[in-house]
DNA sequence: AACGCGCATGAGACCTCTCTCATCAGGGAA
DNA sequence: TTCCCTGATGAGAGAGGTCTCATGCGCGTT
């Protein structure tokens, strides 16, 4: 039974969290007051709260502080306007166990609430594999066998990108927006350039390339 | 509730954890052969289990394997002997959702059940705030008051310290061997260059000297 | 007041990582 | 077979990070 509370008064952006709630297997509430806030949330009957800031009544942050104050544990993930530092910083030192600035992608927040809520520890795992293939993420290097190879921070993160989508065509595009971030020139060869380092410390046929399309773990 | 089951052959070992997780306020459970361990924990009654792989009657993997195969989801740390890259890398693709080295620090085994033992959200902020300084976990940046400072990976690792023990004098020794690691030779003076670092993002009077002893967050 | 030790500081060597660029090789279509 | 386009590769520039070392400064003791 996993109760997710959204506290959120624009209605565009929490019809948009519960849709994409719904469809990860997730049920959830909503309320668009930090009254409502505070009362569903001391309830007990919810895993975790989706807290937005900028609550009319009481403000995010005063729901938060007197959820705490009043013993609750709940996990707490708040939801703050972009640029605003300071907002995050208290918001944090307030109690919350997280935060998304706002835009935010929805995959996100998702990833952040399955970390938090407890329905089973499978969620989370240290060390991602894949055939002999594995990653540690607490020591960013990669096992192949019995062999350890060490990665850098990139490596790592293009063959952490492989390893969650393993046998699945990656293009370019993706790899260079999941991995080196949205805004990254396109026009680059980066790619290219450090699937060829990973082939090295791999061995080459652990990536398959795909003509005209992109990459493949296999 | 917290309960966590010990599965450990070696009463040395278990006798240790067990007084170690009493006094963090965790109840345990120890058993010392595979078929209990898989026994006990199949009863839902436990938060996590900590698994030795060197059990005598089934081995910690088949207990995993055959737990995991019930259906469980329980989260599992297990223990692994130093040395076999091997183990550890079939021993978290088997399930796992840690693993611990022996030998081990006790602390740091206790950092990881907190981690996974969700009594209450507040154990684990991806924020860690003192006053009006915050580090983003996330982002390896930190916060004074709205000022954004961007960190490398050792001044965050120090700064991170320091946090962690605010109005604590920690010495370089305990500095050394808890940022750079046990085996760092004990004749540098990397800590005095790196306080300096934090000393120039952060403001001077953050960070104090303590003549003869080391350096304290105020 | 003087001295010695511990700490602060500046500079720089070294290394790793990241990315670009130019060139080479090879697959597939005509 | 030939040609073109895509991908592979080598080399290297530049930046940042980590650590060492030598020297300067000042606290606290005598």
């Amino acid at each position: 039974m996993s109760g997710i509370l959204i506290a959120e008064d624009e209605e565009r952006i929490s019809s948009f969290i519960e849709k994409g709630l719904r469809a990860a297997g997730y049920t959830s509430h909503v309320v668009a007051n930090g009254g409502d806030a505070l009362d569903f949330a001391s309830t007990g009957s919810f895993d975790l709260v989706v807290l937005d800031i900028g609550l009319p009544g009481l403000d995010g942050f005063e729901v938060l502080r007197r959820l705490r104050a009043a013993g609750s544990t709940i996990p707490v993930i708040i939801l703050t306007a972009r640029d605003s530092g300071t907002d995050t910083v208290a918001g944090l030192e307030g109690g919350a166990n997280d935060y998304m600035s706002k835009p935010f992608r929805f995959d996100e927040l998702l990833a952040r609430i399955r970390l938090r809520v407890k329905d089973g520890g499978l969620a989370d795992r240290v060390v991602l594999a894949y055939g002999d293939l594995s990653l540690d993420t607490r020591t960013r290097r990669a096992t192949i066998g019995s062999r350890i190879v060490d990665l850098s921070a990139r490596e790592f993160g293009l063959a952490e990108e492989f390893l969650r989508h393993p046998d699945q065509v990656l293009s370019r595009e993706q790899l260079l927006s999941r991995v080196w971030g949205f805004d990254f020139d396109p026009g680059s060869n980066v790619v290219d350039v450090y699937v060829r380092y990973l082939r090295a410390k791999f061995g080459a046929d652990r990536i398959e390339t795909v003509r005209g399309m992109g990459y493949r773990l296999r």
